[in-house]
DNA sequence: AGGGCAATGTTCAGATCCGGTAAGGACTCG
DNA sequence: CGAGTCCTTACCGGATCTGAACATTGCCCT
């Protein structure tokens, strides 16, 4: 559960698919599925509804709409979102799927499909749509060094400088203690040396910040730890 | 719809395609139609020669290749390329699909297919990988590198030059903590130093024009940061 | 088990750093 | 010459850091 995530659906971070499909006993089973693996979904039955819907990170998109045609909705979300567009239908001529991709979509999956291929295919093409989604995930604490936000049982912390840094080292290597000199020589002087008290500070305000009991440990004469499995008892 | 985006091949910039095929009688066709579509083809016929080859924009992959595993390649292929990875080969079962997906392929075609949606592929894939983005939407907020225009809310934005390029900075990646050192030397002179209150100045402007609260967030101690969901309160 | 000692936790106030803002002057370009 | 742009300086309020003093904990030795 520790360590580097990159594009799995998470609580914090629910990767939202818009399942556009009038046949409700495709629609059903998807929704159910996708669910189960953690993803948000939200189904639709026409292409206006999916053009009205909110922001989503992937649209799987039937081709066989009541209303719009299927390819001009698949353009038109292009026009306004970067979502990736994954079209699903039943016909499956080769050019029918040269006009979706070259209109727009992402990927051309030809029913009937399995599950496993489908929830592979939205992984493949999210590693494309968002490259840089790679958080440190530790329990219920995330860490994102490219925004520098945390947070804790879904809710964002205010940390200052020293305290991220510190947090950041701590959290990219879960469960290895790490000692007082790196911390001081990572996040402060590429040589520190004298009194080091004022780590024990930031420490302090870190672990009241988080309020994650057992979360950092002291490893005594030696510095502090990262404890992956630590309670968040709120 | 903003432009259909071309990632046709160019005689510029020519899309460079490796085929990794040991059978010659499907590797032949593949690399003459290819060329003809003005790709640069480069053909081999084995993973070791694969991983060997020169930068590639696109590989083709068989997976029933003579020495390394094919997904094999696939992974070392990811380690050190941006390159696309499609999976061509003869084996269907759902299960191969997902392992080559997982394994970093960004699709999956079973032989036997036609070249119009092999290309049709790669068009896709290759719209993902280099993004050919002719401007950037965040929220309400457009901004076009292009003609160096900036629209909130619809309307036009009138922005100093100095004021486009710290936007363009923040906008190139959105949400993304950016430092002061980084907006200085990207902005102002490749090796800064001295002095930074010119960038506060620069960005009080940009706060002020623009009009959006919360959109451009200061990271204390750090440096700023273009907030993806901001409200464009009119 | 208990005492000694060093390491760590806690608290807090002063020092320092940081960012927002305003004003003035230099510079460019038409 | 005038408008617009850019840079510098200065000041202020607030956030943050730090060192010190004191309290507590954990280790080790007798």
């Amino acid at each position: 559960m520790s360590g580097v995530i990159s594009n799995a659906p998470s609580a914090e971070q629910p990767v939202r698919v818009l399942v556009v499909e009038d046949d409700e006993g495709i629609a059903w089973p998807l929704r159910r599925g996708l669910s189960r693996s953690g993803y948000e979904v939200q189904t639709v039955a026409s292409g206006r509804e999916a053009l009205e819907a909110g922001p989503a990170d992937v649209v799987l998109l039937d081709l066989g709409l009541p209303d719009v045609d299927g390819l001009e909705v698949c353009r038109r979300l292009r026009a306004y979102s970067d979502a990736a567009v994954i079209v699903v239908t039943a016909r499956g001529e080769e050019g029918d799927r040269v006009a979706a991709l070259d209109d727009g979509a992402d990927d051309y999956l030809v029913k009937p499909f399995g599950l496993a291929e489908l929830e592979a295919r939205i992984r493949a093409v999210l590693r494309r749509v968002h490259p840089g989604r790679t958080h440190y995930v530790v329990g219920r604490l995330t860490v994102d060094p490219r925004t520098r936000r945390v947070t804790v049982r879904g809710e964002e912390v205010a940390l200052t400088p020293k305290e991220f840094d510190i947090l950041e080292c701590l959290v990219a290597d879960p469960g290895r203690a790490i000692s007082r000199h790196e911390l001081l020589t990572r996040v402060w002087d590429e040589n520190w040396y004298g009194p080091t008290r004022v780590l024990d500070v930031h420490i302090a305000a870190l672990r009241r910040k988080l309020a994650v009991d057992g979360l950092i440990e002291t490893v005594y004469g030696h510095g502090f730890r990262l404890v992956p499995g630590a309670e968040a008892g709120d």
